[in-house]
RNA sequence: GGAGAGGUGGCCGAGUGGUCGAAGGCGCAGCACUGGAAAUGCUGUAUAGGGGCAACUCUAUCGAGGGUUCGAAUCCCUCCCUCUCCGCCA
């Protein structure tokens, strides 16, 4: 969420910084109500004053000998009724209009940092850094896509999901569904080795949770909800990270704290209708260790190279080529000032494919959230950051495609093999 | 799910209608004392919003929301949460 202190004095720089995102949207309606708000405020508050005085005073006079029914006291209590009734006014006003507020205020996006590169969609994107040697077919072989492989392997199940579930949904099986808990647990470790506090939160979250970090109130569509409930199945780790802090003040020498989180994460994936049908790209739900931060301001951006680095380690550990892109201010997500986007190399798709965003936040989800830190006298709004560390179901991907051997099995990069077993898959007998 | 108890500041804990943002203690910070420390003493020590260059000041907040009252931490209603016992359950 936008500051309103911002909105009051400087909506023009709010338009302009949104107007990087593509979006145009005149404030003057807005910054009219943050200031109506402000006077409402201003006067309800001197009349609780003067209503507050009363109170004393008729204390003090019964205090003092006066009859508590008599003409002095009464004429008093007569005063305190009358300011009671502007008082509730002015409350109603004040309350409805801050409620108006605050909804339109919850449906604007982040402003993009100032370093963030302009354009319109992911054309304008910026490659940043390239990793590794993409493999590509030889002459004589031809690459298989990942689902191609797992189904001839079996490690997994689409069609009987759909008779589970529906479809979107994959069941992994045997070295599949091994190869997906060694997956999670080498990046846990991995990263907890870094200083990253292990979480595992809960997954159904409730909507002061998926307000706080920015899904709600525009993506609700984009989430599965527990209609009697007031829960909903978490679309990311980031969503229950963010408010396990959530109305908290954490003492400036705590931070940075740092967390990884492993969960399941649920999309609806509306308007997706016909995007990558196969495979383990694109799935309702999926497993995904997501790394966190809550850091002093000053430290932000330092932190979002280093959660990026972080999250690109887990690529280089597993011998995955990838680039790293920026995402330019039209491409970003809703609560992001600046993202870097990591993209796998899929060797059977040739094509690199997204398998970790990194973003950092600044005060966007802590002033949603109400997270704040403490350093010396005063209390200020924290900056976070999220990156996934990483999608455990592309990285399968990932490695499916780029260890696939001749002879149909799959060699899988060492780092791997103490959690799966083995260095390699092999067709079962 | 049933029965009971309870939710007060960073923590403990007092406060059942009046000047209470809230005694006392602990903790923390500063100062004094000390060669240094401990002990001791003094002072300070919540959050949010508004006004003011500032000192400062106004408002709200004692789980949340509503009600009674001139006035609510204190009385009433609803909800949430925690604890104990019973039931159920992985």
């Amino acid at each position: 969420m936008l500051d309103q202190r911002l909105l009051r004095d400087n909506p023009d720089l709010i338009s302009q910084q949104l107007a990087r995102r593509g979006l145009q949207v005149d404030l003057s309606a807005l910054q009219q109500m943050a200031r109506q708000g402000r006077d409402l405020e201003e006067q309800r508050s001197n009349l609780q004053a003067d209503g507050n005085r009363i109170g004393k005073e008729v204390g003090l006079k019964i205090k003092a000998g006066a009859a508590p029914n008599g003409p002095e006291v009464q004429a008093l209590r007569d005063e305190g009724n009358r300011i009671k009734q502007q008082v509730a006014a002015l409350e109603e006003q004040e309350k409805g209009l801050e409620a108006q507020l605050r909804e339109q205020l919850l449906t604007l996006p982040n402003l993009p940092a100032a370093e963030a590169p302009d354009g319109r969609d992911e054309r304008d994107n910026v490659e940043v850094k390239r990793w590794g040697t993409p493999r590509t077919a030889g002459l004589d072989e031809e690459l298989e896509e990942h689902w191609q492989i797992a189904e001839r392997l079996g490690l997994f199940e689409t069609e009987r999901s759909v008779r589970i579930a529906q479809s979107r949904f994959v069941t992994l099986l045997g070295q599949g569904a091994r190869l997906e808990r060694a997956l999670i647990n080498f990046m846990l470790d991995l990263h907890g080795g870094k200083g990253y506090r292990e979480v595992l939160p809960p997954i159904l979250v409730n909507s002061a949770s998926l307000t706080g970090s920015g899904q709600l109130p525009k993506f609700a569509e984009e989430s599965f909800r527990c209609a009697e409930d007031d829960l909903w199945l978490t679309p990311t780790a980031e969503v229950p990270v963010t408010s396990l802090h959530r109305d908290e003040v954490i003492p400036a020498e705590q931070l940075p704290l740092k967390y990884v989180a492993y969960t399941p994460c649920f999309r609806r994936e509306a308007g997706s209708y016909g995007r990558d049908t196969r495979g383990l790209i694109r799935l309702h739900q999926f497993n995904k260790v997501e790394l966190y931060w809550f850091c002093h301001p000053d430290h932000s951006a330092e932190a979002h190279r280093q959660i990026t680095a972080d999250a690109e380690a887990v690529l280089e550990a597993l011998e995955l080529p990838y680039r790293t892109i920026e995402l330019c201010t039209g491409d970003m997500g809703f609560s992001a000032s600046r993202t870097y986007d990591l993209e796998v190399w899929l060797p059977g798709a040739g094509a690199y494919r997204e398998i970790s965003s990194c973003s950092v936040c600044g005060d966007f989800q802590a002033r949603r959230s109400a997270i704040r830190f403490k350093e010396g006298k005063g209390t200020q709004l924290l900056h976070t950051l999220n990156g996934s560390g990483l999608a455990v179901g592309r990285t399968m991907a990932a490695l499916l495609e780029t260890g696939q051997q001749r002879d149909g099995s799959v060699r899988l990069p060492q780092a791997l093999a103490p959690y799966f077993g083995s260095d390699r898959i092999k067709p079962s007998v």
